[in-house]
DNA sequence: TCAAAAGTGTTAATAGTACACCCATGA
DNA sequence: TCATGGGTGTACTATTAACACTTTTGA
């Protein structure tokens, strides 16, 4: 009987965690919650939840960053397994983590509240529960690496956005300044990133072209490099 | 109560399975297994096992490679978690995979030959079972990115070898040919490449001079490309 | 009229790529 | 002596990095 291979071995709840990134005040923002319960309760997490039996992993990270954001069709990767005995002091829990890119003009307001959940700067990020700051560390890195070589950064930003919005962007992203004119050279030459008619006015008075991503001409092309 | 907060969860199977890459007649092995048990008996897998209730994942995968192969102290690199509800028909079980890189001249043979596991071409491999070969796929690439810019490759050569060594195996890496003399210029800079006074003659009769790594210099320098 | 952000090219330095011959040795 | 793999340097090309001024406009 085929369950015998299997049922000598333990299980274990298994969690998702949600690096939940939004690009705020020039700076990259984590969506964080005060956790109202225990383990930890009053001390600042990453948004997760456990696994369910008709679920796979990756939609159960889906489901939870819909539960906090009510977004759906958001840019997630995973960021890997994280399984020490000792990693939540309550119980065994293995739990994978995933981080998620959103533009913070769009998540729902009243969701976020209910969770008591809150942006905070990554660089100055309060202490967190657990393996969390491992988590967001792993996370940043390997977001930072894929968005120098594929166009996820556009997740961050509003669909129509200036190219200083894009570059301050970028900024935060490698926790560098670029240069201007080299900057705006080498987005000249993607093609799919498409400039609009429109203007905005917010930040100056000249007011900044408006430009948009074009995914069905990146998906031709293929070729990304800030 | 605090396990109310865990309990109405349900608990998974969690395995982790090994990616063991080696490098043999100028090609990327990889060290699999034929099933000799329920589920998919007779088919190919990647050697596998279940976490336990007293170790970490990564010990988990750290003992399933040693219990394979005799050995310890193995570079590895976890790949991510495969949690798709019907990844394993018999049972849902989640799994870790990492990949892990050896020595050909190393492992126990008798270990081996007692899992029934056998190298093969990475780029001949038979079909495997559930997922695996997704997570070969990811594996290659994580160690292909991992190769180019960090040491690791030198884990699958023995301490001592020749620089055309090095060079097939970083070919059959990024599964195209190198300019020998960009190749040798590349490896000159690198200070922890150090030339050993020992020289091979197994594959000429000039005999070529053997190189060896020195990990404590590369942790000063740390810098790597090829 | 002036402050504040938008926009715009050229040059120098660096890194990467292409390429062909002599050397040492054992069979 | 010759077949085999080991070992070496230079010129060209492409990419990246550095750098400063003019434009527009609302207050």
């Amino acid at each position: 009987m085929k369950k015998n291979y299997y049922i000598r071995n333990p299980k274990f709840y298994v969690a998702v965690d949600c690096i939940i990134f939004g690009f705020k005040d020039k700076r990259l923002n984590l969506l964080l919650l005060k956790r109202m319960f225990e383990p930890s309760k009053g001390k600042w997490s990453l948004m997760g939840g456990f696994v369910q039996k008709d679920e796979s992993v990756d939609d159960a990270a889906k489901r939870v960053l819909l539960e906090l954001t009510g977004l759906e069709d958001v840019y997630m990767e995973q960021v890997g397994a994280f399984g020490d005995v000792e990693r939540d002091p309550g119980e065994r829990v293995i739990s994978v983590a995933y981080y998620a890119l959103i533009n913070v003009d769009d998540y729902d307001r009243q969701l976020v509240e209910k969770h008591n959940a809150h942006w905070a700067d990554i660089d100055e990020l309060p202490e967190l529960i657990f393996d969390h700051i491992t988590m967001v560390n792993m996370a940043r890195e390997l977001m930072k690496q894929k968005a120098g070589s594929q166009p996820i950064g556009f997740s961050l930003l509003p669909k129509q956005f200036t190219l200083t919005q894009l570059q301050m962007l970028y900024e935060a992203i490698y926790g560098e300044t670029l240069d201007k004119r080299n900057f705006r050279k080498r987005v000249a030459e993607m093609d799919y990133i498409e400039m609009t008619d429109a203007t905005d006015k917010t930040s100056s008075k000249r007011g900044a072209r408006l430009f948009t991503m074009n995914e069905e001409k990146y998906l031709q092309i293929r070729k990304f490099r800030i």
